[in-house]
RNA sequence: GGCGACGUAGCCAAGUGGUAAGGCAGAGGUCUGCAAAACCUCCACCACCGGUUCAAAUCCGGUCGUCGCCUCCA
């Protein structure tokens, strides 16, 4: 760790206030963040949250600490079950395709794999331990139908992220379930007959709730209090409150000591979700965008602020990063390899090698980023890096380094073109005789010729862009 | 109804007491055969009304508007 550089704070959900970090261990951090429930497309909604967590680990370590990041990836649930049943596939199998077409995603977004990605169904050993553990201690009940639920009346701090005046009240919009003693109860497991989907479990045939696996891989993966728990805002109520309730009423012991929640994706001024339908997957996004542009767009605005998704802020960011892009790509990239295609890389970069920087733009970056990730204001400093170098009055060999490191540490993929050349590839020969047409016209000076040719190949859909080093062709 | 967030240029978005970062789009200019890129210049009475203060986008009160959560949610 260094000590110079500005303490990181963070927004505490559970104290509604920016805090500085405070570690359990000094120079460690523990991190869990929700992870996907894989039963269909990810979403520039979930992009978002998980970009956020990524460039959130990847500054952790820049400034020094050693960081353990777990996420989770739940394969056993209801949703997953019934889409699996009306495309007449196992559950198992979609999961399993799903949870492919997520690592997809993330690797074309350039997210960097966490230390552990625990499977809720690999994780039911725990699971069961965790259950008896809160009905030993009477914070949990079974009941004749072979549910266990959470007894939330047991523990006196519900509501500590939503600041919950009485559960019941909260709650009172849910059917009444005779089988549990309280509205507020929640599902720890769900007994289902013999041949419908589940497991095995010392309570029965059934499935766990969705709250208990996140409980049960923290504590499997990084202890009985962890540092740092983080989500979508959405997740705050039940999902959080109730992993608090478990965890905290299990182990008598403070479960997270900082939460953190990013807003949400709106289109059309409401919430991007699958419910709503108003959806646009990754995999769409970057059949126009690039992953480094959907990573523009989503750090261009405050991690906690609300964002509307537009394909004109899609088109800006594109063109935003492109010309970060632009200005580095005569720098060594090589050091800046994109995320690697294994899990648990601890060590992500190089360092023996001695390399310098324009410090003063290191530590404003530094100061923006630890005072709660204001990735904005650190794209602002990139730009006026990357301005510095196009004037170059300066050593652009350090400014170049320094843009480099900089845009690494946000998580753009360095190796990433700036813009998907991929049609032009395609018809590589045809635009290659075009071009060799159009130089033969301008060295004669037949700049009629020259600029009929140009019209052809811009209305095929491209600019052209001469230079010493020859013509360059970039999609519009 | 309860709890919370937000309203800054055509668009996106920082800034939370000392007088408005940055990006996109646009205008003018420099440089190029033209164009592009790059560089320079220009472009905001901070939703509204009161109040506190020497000083308010920023703090307080109110009004209007938008959104989120309240057992599918990133």
């Amino acid at each position: 760790m260094n000590s110079d550089l500005p303490k990181l704070s963070l927004f505490n959900s559970l104290h509604r206030q920016v805090e500085e970090i405070q570690t359990i261990n000094p120079g460690k951090i523990s991190l869990y963040t929700c992870g996907p429930t894989v039963y269909d497309s990810s979403h520039i909604g979930h992009a978002r949250s998980f970009i956020a967590w990524d460039v959130l680990v990847r500054y952790l370590r820049e400034i020094g600490f050693d960081t353990t990041w777990v996420r989770n990836i739940t394969d056993i649930d209801d949703k997953i079950i019934n889409r699996a049943k009306l495309l007449g596939i196992e559950p198992e199998k979609l999961a399993r395709i799903e949870t492919y077409k997520f690592w997809r995603d993330m690797q074309a977004l350039n997210i960097q794999w966490p230390d552990h990605e625990p499977k809720a169904t690999e994780n039911l050993p725990q699971m069961f331990d965790f259950i008896q553990g809160l009905i030993d201690k009477e914070h949990a009940y079974r009941t004749e139908n072979n549910d266990v639920y959470f007894r939330v009346k047991s523990f006196n701090d519900y509501g500590q992220l939503k600041k919950l005046v009485c559960p019941d009240e909260v709650v009172s919009r849910i059917e009444h379930q005779d089988c549990k003693e309280s509205n507020a109860d929640f599902a720890l497991w769900k007994g289902f007959a013999k041949d419908e989907i589940g497991f095995d479990s010392p309570f029965g045939h059934g499935r766990p709730g969705w709250h208990l696996e996140c409980s049960s891989m923290i504590k499997r993966y990084l202890g009985e209090t962890i540092d740092i728990h983080g989500g979508g805002e959405d997740l705050v109520f039940p999902h959080h409150e109730n992993e608090i309730a478990q965890s905290e009423a299990l182990h008598q012991k403070k479960f997270a000591n900082y939460w953190i929640h990013n807003g949400m994706i709106m289109v059309d001024g409401k919430k991007m979700s699958k419910s709503e339908g108003n959806f646009i997957t990754i995999e769409k996004a970057l059949q126009s965008f690039s992953g480094n542009a959907i990573r523009f767009f989503v750090l261009s605005a405050h991690y906690r602020q609300p964002v509307n998704y537009t394909e004109q802020a899609l088109e800006a960011a594109q063109v935003g990063i492109n010309k970060l892009l632009k200005s580095v790509e005569a720098f060594n990239t090589d050091k800046y390899p994109p995320a690697p295609l294994t899990g648990g890389v601890k060590a992500k970069r190089d360092s023996s090698e001695k390399q310098i920087f324009d410090q003063a733009a290191i530590d404003e970056f530094h100061k923006a980023m630890s005072d709660d990730l204001n990735t904005p204001c650190a794209l602002a400093i990139l730009f006026d890096l990357a301005k510095r170098i196009n004037k170059a009055e300066e050593n652009t060999g350090i400014l170049g380094n320094t843009l480099a490191k900089l845009l690494d540490v946000l998580g753009f993929n360095l190796q990433e073109k700036p813009l998907s050349s991929q049609a032009a590839v395609d018809n590589k020969a045809l635009y290659d005789f075009l071009l060799q047409q159009r130089r033969e016209a301008r060295e004669l000076k037949n700049f009629a010729k020259a600029d009929q040719i140009r019209i052809l190949i811009e209305q095929s859909g491209y600019k052209l862009k001469d230079s010493p080093q020859g013509t360059e062709l970039i999609p519009v």
